[in-house]
DNA sequence: GCACGTCGTCGAAGCGCTTCGATTTCCTGT
DNA sequence: ACAGGAAATCGAAGCGCTTCGACGACGTGC
């Protein structure tokens, strides 16, 4: 292994100039830094991470804690892992990867060893155990997801309320009445998953408001699952003109289901999801969908973390940032059976 | 912070007691342990992870490198990673997260600063860009997957030829002539990923030797993407009684068209597919399936690895290992049309 | 032409831990 | 009762890097 010391020797300059070259914290000329900077290369010198950990007290890697379960949005959570690590890397940190299996005290250890400068939390329960450890100023942390009490945290997620609520007002003014939720898996709302329980008040809120008529059933991603809360949903509600769907694996379910029950989409019932962008495209009817941002998700994390940790530590330094949700109208929905659109 | 030293100081003992009783290299009295251990926990001492790395040049990280496409299996991965995350710490370890957007000089990177001991790859394509570095002693590395020429490197995969072959022959048993097979998106063929082309082959060696037609058509996931491959495959071979589907997105799809064009499954056509169990389960017909088992590689993954590690580099060091498809019959399977079980 | 500030570089002191003799103590065998 | 060992502990020397104060060699202002 090449060491400091070494391509100091070998370009003549003490040990702390070729530091100095690295960091770029004190002046050197120009001759000597490209002195330096040859023997790098020449001698392929790599910086030992410990050593500098250790020298300057930065590991120069945050930890990613990621869900262990995976009943819900698998893919995102990998997009929004891998958008982390890229963004991570930009600023010339790396990733660590933690599972929830270990629980808070995970947070602990990485953070308590110095092994990792920061963290960022997903899948966030709206009372999160890991929320105890995080308040404050001890370490830095970014959240995805929204906990119940967000106070002292940071965090980012994209706006579900809005989204509910744009759901809403996109079926209602085509001119629907009734509207039914297909959910995530049970387990989802019984954990208290924040995402879940805020799309669903952004939905209620919003019928509410507007006088339309909204049921709400949790609903595995399974075949059998869908057919039978789609079942109890037609029976309880049969003037159901329109679905909302918040549960990736449920939508092929479903769209298969209204269409061997002689349903058409959007003729007879509107579909629309929250799901990303990828799922509403290549659904058998393209979905109006509001789309979950997972790269920007992972990317803003990051951001707002770094700005936290080289920052000034401002007024600013915990908040909560809602993206703004998006819909996109597809072929999945439109005005309700024998009505034009009003409008 | 506290350090070694304040333990030591509290224990009444010599910094390097306290590093003995924390590794146990050496005989430490059971007073004396005790003592220290007390003190450990009284003063919530964490060894520092940088100076620990620095003094032992052990790192106790492994690097893992996962896809950044997210066009396949992309479920599967983020099982193979959590599986990876879980197992390396039941050894002490951590893991880091690498994207494949920095290519082959990630590896470089976090290995040659000593952040990484040693790294485990997924997503092999048959001539990976990657392998160059990895053959040889230079860095302990295993793949997950098989490239074209493993020799001198530490692999783990399914044995995806055997799949393939599995499935043939639960079809030509159950009496089918004619066998269609759904591949992966385009583009996995085009990056020559491992898996996808050994299943091809094993799918077709035991095809060809028990006379069974058999018909490869790559397939993107998409709905219009199926429909497509599907007129094909039919207008092409009419007389095709099963399909074997190696990619789990067009598995609902598919199902929903043969629903759609009035062919029952099982009754008229038979489909099996190389997917995750849950899939499998799931389906709107659950699946006869072989199985991916995610969770297995990322743990056989690991334990090859510390084998390697901590071993005597014994003989075995490097090596192929692949794990034997289970094929599972469930509701999507049985004879063909108008013939009997052959037996 | 002399005090003074800059610029570029060096030396040395750690950062917190591991590890290798060396040292002390206490047992064992005879 | 005494040499010889084993058992338990200590001290010190690094691991490779960062960082701070110091220092020589300049140019500047008067």
């Amino acid at each position: 292994m090449v060491t400091l010391a070494e391509v100091a020797r070998h370009a003549g300059v003490s040990a702390s100039t070729v530091s100095y070259v690295l960091s770029g914290k004190r002046p050197i000329s120009d001759p000597t830094r490209r002195r330096v900077r040859a023997s790098i290369d020449q001698l392929g010198y790599q910086p030992h991470a410990g050593a500098r950990a250790l020298a300057s007290s930065r590991s120069r890697i945050i930890a990613l804690m990621v869900p262990l379960r995976t009943d819900m949005y698998v893919p995102v959570m990998l997009e929004i892992a891998v958008a982390v690590a890229t963004t991570a890397r930009t600023h010339g940190y790396d990733v660590l990867l933690l599972t929830g299996e270990e629980g808070p005290s995970a947070l602990r250890r990485v953070t308590g060893s110095g092994l990792a400068e920061a963290v960022i939390l997903m899948d966030v329960q709206l009372d999160d155990g890991r929320l105890p450890l995080l308040r404050g100023a001890a370490p830095p942390a970014v959240l995805v997801g929204l906990p119940a009490d967000p106070a002292g945290l940071n965090c980012v997620d994209l706006d579900f309320a809005a989204a509910g609520a744009l759901c809403v007002d996109h079926l209602a003014g085509l001119g629907h009445r009734e509207i039914a939720v297909v959910g995530g898996s049970p387990g989802v709302y019984a954990r208290h998953t924040g995402f879940a329980e805020r799309t669903l008040g952004g939905l209620r809120e919003r019928a509410g408001r507007r006088g339309v008529g909204l049921l709400h059933r949790p609903c595995d991603g399974s075949h059998d699952a869908v057919a039978g809360v789609l079942a109890r949903i037609l029976d309880e509600r049969p003037a159901v003109s329109a679905f909302v769907v918040q549960n990736e694996t449920a939508v092929e379910p479903l769209l298969a289901l209204l269409r061997r029950t002689g349903r058409a989409v959007p003729e007879d019932v509107s579909v629309v999801a929250v799901c990303p962008e990828a799922v509403a495209e290549r659904a058998s009817v393209p979905l109006t969908s509001v789309a979950i941002p997972a790269q920007e998700l992972g990317r803003r994390a990051v951001e707002r973390l770094f700005a936290r940790l080289t920052g000034a530590d401002g007024p600013d330094a915990a908040g909560v940032e809602l993206l703004a949700p998006v819909l996109t109208v597809r072929a999945s929905s439109g005005p309700p059976q024998g009505r034009a659109l009003t409008g």
